[in-house]
DNA sequence: ATGAGTGCAAAGGCTTTGCATTAGG
DNA sequence: CCTAATGCAAAGCCTTTGCACTCAT
């Protein structure tokens, strides 16, 4: 039901999905899907300059919109200054994070499949009584890690 | 294990906390944690500035953050442009909730203990095996609300 | 050639900060 | 009394927008 794929199947498949809404799959939005593979975590914008040297903001900002409505990537909401994305999850696989409160670090976190059917059974089914459709969930773990306990 | 307070044993929780942070319980700060309990689900700064009329910005955030420091509110992190937060859960009672990726509306959902705690248990065990520490988690269910649908 | 994509700089919007005034204990 | 809290305005910071230039088809 779940996988992620290697590199180069990413990058098809981002260039197939930016083909299907109209786009094209420039040298920056190659960069930016690169970056995100080899981070394999969610992402700041702040970081992600960092990265790409000679990337404008602006360009990094408009293209993070057209990936993320080619959904071949996701904003990831933290209470982080800076916006922060990863590959979408039919690239990266369904996950949660694990997010520091002291330092602001992202790792991600698999649960049990068996656990995960069962959370989604229960999701819908509340969703469900109240007319509520769900697209997807997420799920964060709030603590401190390794270096910030 | 789950319990929500009625209003005045609220404020009376509320107070303690501040005193213990060595914090006063003004006036100002009564009044958002008023808003809070009247809304009974998140609320978007923007929200609460129109709610209190009276209220400068400059107060209500840096009221929110001393509230936060507190464990008397937590900010809610979302998609929105601006911050949202709500009674913190030894107040409210511990839930989730679903947000509608359309018109933002967010309702609070409550799901079986049992799930919950099953939950928590597999939770606790992947994050010790990486060393990071649970403060408390955070669900979210986005998708479309009855609405608009 | 022709519209999409890019770069630079300026504008926008939410949040934070400085400082003088007011109030709670 | 004395420090914390408040109010107003200005400054900060991330993000978005305008416009001219460049590139790919």
């Amino acid at each position: 039901m779940m996988s992620s794929l290697n590199n180069t199947e990413i990058h098809t498949a981002v260039h197939d999905l930016l083909h299907n809404a109209g786009q094209r799959y420039t040298d920056k939005r190659r960069a930016i899907i690169d970056i995100l593979i080899q981070a394999g975590k969610p992402m700041l914008i702040a970081d992600m300059l960092g990265k790409a040297k000679k990337m404008p903001q602006s360009t990094l900002y408009r293209n993070l919109l057209v990936l993320e409505e080619a959904s071949a990537v996701v904003r990831v909401v933290t209470n982080s200054e800076s916006g922060c994305y990863e590959l979408a999850e039919h690239l990266m696989g369904h996950h949660h994070h694990m997010v520091c409160s002291k330092c602001g670090a992202v790792r991600d976190v698999v649960v049990p499949e068996g656990l995960e059917h069962e959370l989604e059974k229960a999701l819908e089914k509340v969703a469900r009584s109240e007319g509520f459709s769900i697209d997807r969930h997420q799920l964060d773990l709030i603590g401190r890690c390794k270096k910030c306990k």
